[in-house]
DNA sequence: CATCGTCATGTAAACGTTTTCATGATGTCT
DNA sequence: AGACATCATGAAAACGTTTACATGACGATG
């Protein structure tokens, strides 16, 4: 490892000079700073930024942790924030939770033990008084992401309100019988957010209070508990996934069963991933601006390192994606809202 | 920030010991040991790593660079590589070149600022020799991944092979005239090396040359493109895509445009990534195991790193996924090969 | 009892920078 | 011509660790 000491020796000067002359700062007659610059190139010296960094007390590094990078969401999210982050001269460190709860905690402390600056998370549960407090212990701006507003500077989108655009564009499909299939519900504050919005605005439409289907991560098939759902005379015509990435299984899963979408059941997602546009049915779904957001957070962050407050909370707009995975109910179902079996085998034509 | 020096002499000893309790090495009468427990403790004490890294020469963080996180296949290497990482105590710092050969030299400046030991890297040209003399100025290991093998460790499949085993999927179902779509094949020598292998099986079958249609990155809408593709007598009847997104894509606008798939035109793609298999059709294709990918990737840098020699090829197996999106080309384009204009309206049922 | 290993701990140097202060050399102003 | 800015540079102290070496206490060995 060539040190600014070889570079100094090499140059004749004192290693003062060659910091000064990498940092472009006070004043060098210009003929040393061109031998300092040759020496530089001939040993091909790379500064070294630990020992900068110990010096100035910051590491110019960006920490973030989202549940996983296989969601879009998230990955789009990342990206945006290390864009940001580069533009700003700052590396960003990844770590993932994989919604756990537990791992969250050793994922933070590898971000800190890479000495991180700051910090983006999106964690399980912000509002869990030991979640703050561990916060407050990590002694560094953090900006949560995702998460619904709380204690911390937090960007995201209107959960509860998209819930309830999402209830909308069913009960104005005609839709009475509604259900939510979620992923962890324990493990993601925003879904239940969505939940809340979304069983509110259906219960405010007059219909019955929406069923909940909760999915665990791993589950490869989700058949068994689609069918389940959808047997007997009260089987919802809709139903909303916490994300789109759901929504697209549960579609392949109805079709799987037998079900046509949107003509026997109709779906929607969250998220706005850039599958759901392709899908045929193209999937209705409430979008989420992720880059822009990874951005903001990032802003956020690094506006906070420069000494300014950050924003308490950053509320991004969602957009409604109208697809044609939403349709008017069936009319077997629709006939008085009473018994007839729905179909689970082959649907008929 | 509270320093060792402090925990030193809230504990009454010397910071000698504190280092010797905070890394368990030495010995250390166990009372000592709890009064710098407590001391840590009391003070909230995290130890900074960069004084250590300093000292220890090394930054236990690895660097990362893909063209992007948008492309899951990317997005879930990352996700493998940094569960080993950190299984093995090291971060993970990332960063994009967006498939930009110049952004590809600067982005991976930010990792080397941020002081990484070692980078997984995928580059848009690994055989170019400035490439090769900037790989070495680096001074660090270094493993290429997705890269067709070259001077470097590198973990990727066997792309040509792939290609050629897409072409006899092709020429399997009867097709006889085929193209290739690909994204920007000068920033992406696996496109190239799919397309060799493609382009030679093709014409190993008797068939004629495949065409072969580039698209821009920020392409939108793929309708011109292909329509122009698509048109006259000898449009071809299979269109093979560099990668999964882009098959869908391509599927979407060959849907806007009236054909059908499979029935009127065959698609296949290349990654394998999750939505494809949830499409309808669902998606032909040739899968690489890209989290396992990101785990090799991370495994060789270790072992590196570790002192011992990384292998310099790994090709991990890839796995054809045959789909609903191929299946035996029209009639009317069959017979005999010749004239009979397509249909670019919607296709005659 | 002198000698010697072992144990527990402290002292201080080193890692590669940045930065404050000091210093000598060159003008510039009255 | 003397006083004084200004310029260009160097010497050395810090930043928070780890670690080689030193030190003293203690029990065991001959």
């Amino acid at each position: 490892m060539t040190t600014i000491r070889d570079v100094a020796q090499r140059a004749g000067v004192s290693i003062a000079t060659v910091s000064r002359v990498i940092n472009d700062q006070g004043t060098i007659r210009p003929e040393t700073r061109d031998r300092v610059l040759e020496a530089i190139d001939a040993l091909g010296f790379r500064l070294n930024a630990i020992g900068r960094s110990l010096k100035a007390g910051h590491s110019r590094v960006l920490g973030v942790m989202v549940p996983t990078l296989a969601n879009p969401v998230f990955a789009e999210a990342v990206e945006g924030l290390q864009h940001r982050a580069r533009a700003a001269g700052y590396g960003v460190m990844i770590t993932t939770s994989e919604y756990d709860a537990t791992l969250e905690r050793a994922a933070v402390e590898t971000l800190m033990v890479g000495r991180v600056d700051g910090l983006v998370l999106t964690v399980t549960d912000p509002a869990a008084p030991d979640t703050v407090a561990w916060l407050d212990a990590l002694d560094r701006p953090v900006v949560l992401i995702y998460n619904q507003p709380g204690s911390r500077p937090t960007v995201t989108v209107d959960n509860a309100g998209a819930g309830r655009a999402a209830a909308d564009l069913f009960v104005g499909a005609g839709h009475r019988r509604l259900a939510m299939v979620a992923g962890s519900l324990t493990g993601s504050d925003r879904s239940r957010a969505r939940w809340d919005g979304f069983a509110a605005q259906v219960g405010a439409a007059g219909c019955a209070a929406p069923a909940m289907v909760e999915i665990r991560f791993d589950q490869t098939d989700l058949r068994p508990a689609l069918a389940n759902l959808m047997a007997g005379p009260d089987a919802p015509t809709g139903l909303f996934c916490s994300n789109d990435l759901i929504a697209l299984r549960v579609i392949a899963a109805l079709r799987a069963l037998g079900l046509r979408v949107p003509q026997d059941v109709s779906v929607a997602g969250f998220d706005g991933i850039a599958a759901g546009a392709l899908f045929e049915p193209s999937l209705s779904t409430v979008a989420q601006p992720s880059r822009t957001m990874g951005e903001a957070a990032a802003s956020l962050v690094l506006s906070e390192l420069a000494g300014g407050a950050a924003e308490p909370v950053t509320i991004l707009p969602h957009r409604l994606v109208e697809g044609a995975s939403i349709g008017p109910p069936p009319k077997t179902a629709r006939r008085g809202d009473v018994v007839s079996p729905t179909p689970t085998g082959v649907s008929s034509t």
